[in-house]
DNA sequence: ATGAAAGCGCTAACAA
DNA sequence: TTGTTAGCGCTTTCAT
């Protein structure tokens, strides 16, 4: 075959020392440009564009290429995308802030904006604001200073106050199931509105008429549309809305348990009960069970999010399932069309359809 | 109260132009230790030791340091960690590989190390490798590029081939959950083998005789100590071990049902199912119930992984739970023990004990 | 008490 | 076909 001049000086390895700090305990220095480029005899130019794939472009021969090239494998080398994405002014990494990682919902979330950000070639800055403010505002300074491109929130608050900064550095952003509506920033949630409409009147229908509330943290968007759709539903029935049996302000599992108890000893009318989340339906059935409350014999429930576990409770719990796995791709899908065109104004916001999985958790009453 | 000298020409503000690239969709360049100090007519080093804390040490005067603060707080000042990290050779972050954050254990053992990390004022860069090799390589790869200085990881493949070169470029690592037991690499897990033999001897301890096992991935080490775990408890008490009792190999809750299905075609002498997993477990209990059989009267179970729901299943389900908080934990403390002091020789591994919760999915049967 | 300058590793004009 | 150079934003000697 084609043989290729081999004695040519220039690429002849030199022997070039190797760098010093190797002694037990010090951390191995990467292998840079420069040390391919002088172990070569060529320009660290050559060497950078051989390696970022313009060898074409710039008729780099294919000796020094392949040499190149070789070396670079043998060295192991990668490049620093330090120097990288502070000469290039990209870093190609999105934030992804999180209220709780530990819950489902949100973990779903997270694995499909973690793997759409891996299809973009993107990396992604995790932060768990752990449902507390302070945290979350402490990990958008975080995010801003590491330059990340664009970045996906769950934002805990009721206000938008601390996102100023980041809208107006343009910094693309993506709203994930809490959202500022009166605010132009693009969101992608589930219709809350319409989820607890279908659930209220799946509640009514069969025959209930005294609905209590488990609800989430009030002001936040989901909340205030779940509330809202409990009440429109109630109210094209012609229903009274009964305020005090709207009850709590959490999503977790203790708010579910204590606000069944009160429940349980101060409304004896209720037939039934509304979670607004999985955990709040388990904090529910916790009480139920102390209680000895059959489902749905003496109580009806029904909650937001299916789980997959939830087929198998001790009665199946009927539930508005809410798509979270879409809502990621949603996201990371409005996230990139910002970050590849800027120019363009964003999306408002998309919503998108619960489902209403009937399992065994409502009963038929007569009025 | 104390005046402060105002008229000093050298801090008046100077008029720069403000940089000119803020039309209309272009983003707002950040701004730069630089453009403090032209507006100041001080040098960028004075900028930079006031801004990094150090201006008691280079004895700045007040007024300087005021001006300055106040100023990088106007502008919003945030240092590009890039140019730092680049300088300083830190990145102050860590990489975080986990196979499937939808698994809820998964996903609370990440939730624990974002929020050590943070602690550490580091942050974490997250990887979902989707329970593949390959996509784990890659992200391993990518995680060197950008320097992270440590890493937790969840390996997904049976063969540690591919942690070499990281090992070999002295990053610290901890192994989460699934590990190598002849590398030396410092984990930390679950004690699985003690956990399976537990649970077994509970089975066996019930009169149960005929034990079959859905497990795992075959060849991590969790799957294989569990298996260990279940023969030595057979040995233990003299009973025979059949292999082919011992079925499927996937965390999933496919296999979970799958594998439950043919063993309830085909060995009916079956009397109790011990599942690898939370998932597994929920698998089986699908097919358990399209085949009506019911827990613990025609069959019992036992799974790995306590979740908040086990205790409101049909049947509350017996588990041993493992404690991933606690996982979370220790590979962080023990990630920032090797990072912080590089020069000891890293601890070898810690297992932590599981935790048996007996709930009512086991039934005392007679031989 | 403050400044000048070098340099971290990389890329991209501009030269040749 | 390849090299020279400037510079991204920051920190840190070494001067003064």
């Amino acid at each position: 075959m084609k043989k290729i001049a081999v004695g040519n000086k220039r690429l002849r390895q030199k022997q070039v020392p190797p760098p010093a700090a190797s002694r037990r305990g010090q951390a191995k220095p990467h292998t840079t440009l420069k040390r391919i480029a002088d172990q070569l005899d060529v320009s660290m130019s050559t060497v950078s564009r051989v390696l970022s794939g313009q060898a074409r472009r710039h008729r780099i021969s294919t000796q020094t290429e392949t040499a190149v090239s070789n070396l670079a494998r043998q060295f192991n080398f990668v490049p620093n995308q330090l120097a990288r994405g502070l000469r290039l002014k990209k870093t190609l990494t999105i934030g992804l802030v999180i209220p709780d990682l530990s819950n489902p919902f949100f973990a779903g979330i997270a694995h499909q904006v973690a793997l759409g950000a891996r299809q973009h070639d993107y990396s992604v800055l995790l932060c768990d604001s752990h449902e507390n403010i302070d945290l979350e505002v402490q990990a958008l300074g975080l995010l801003r200073h590491r330059h990340v491109e664009g970045l996906v929130l769950c934002p805990v608050g009721t206000s938008a106050a601390h996102l100023e900064d980041l809208v107006q550095a343009q910094l693309p952003i993506v709203l994930v199931d809490r959202y500022f509506p009166d605010l132009s920033l693009p969101y992608v949630a589930a219709d809350n509105l319409t989820g607890a409409h279908e659930g209220t009147e799946l509640l009514i229908g069969n025959g209930h008429r005294c609905i209590a509330c488990l609800q989430g943290v009030r002001g936040t968007s989901p909340n205030e549309f779940r509330v809202r759709g409990y009440q429109q539903a109630l109210a094209r029935h012609r229903l009274p809305v009964d305020a005090s049996l709207i009850v709590g302000d959490s999503f977790g599992e203790q708010s579910g348990y204590i606000e069944t108890k009160l429940l349980l000893r101060n409304r004896k009318d209720v037939t039934a009960i509304f979670a607004f989340s999985n955990l709040l339906a388990l904090g529910a059935l916790r009480a139920l069970a102390e209680e000895h409350r059959r489902i749905p014999d003496d109580i009806s429930i029904i909650a937001f999010d299916d789980q997959p576990y939830a087929a198998y409770l001790a009665t199946p719990m009927t539930t508005v399932a809410q798509p979270f796995s879409e809502m990621g791709d949603v996201a990371v899908k409005l996230l990139f069309d910002q970050i590849q065109s800027p120019e363009r104004e964003p999306t408002g916001g998309i919503l998108l359809p619960t489902n209403l999985i009937i399992r065994r958790s409502v009963k038929k009453i007569t009025c």
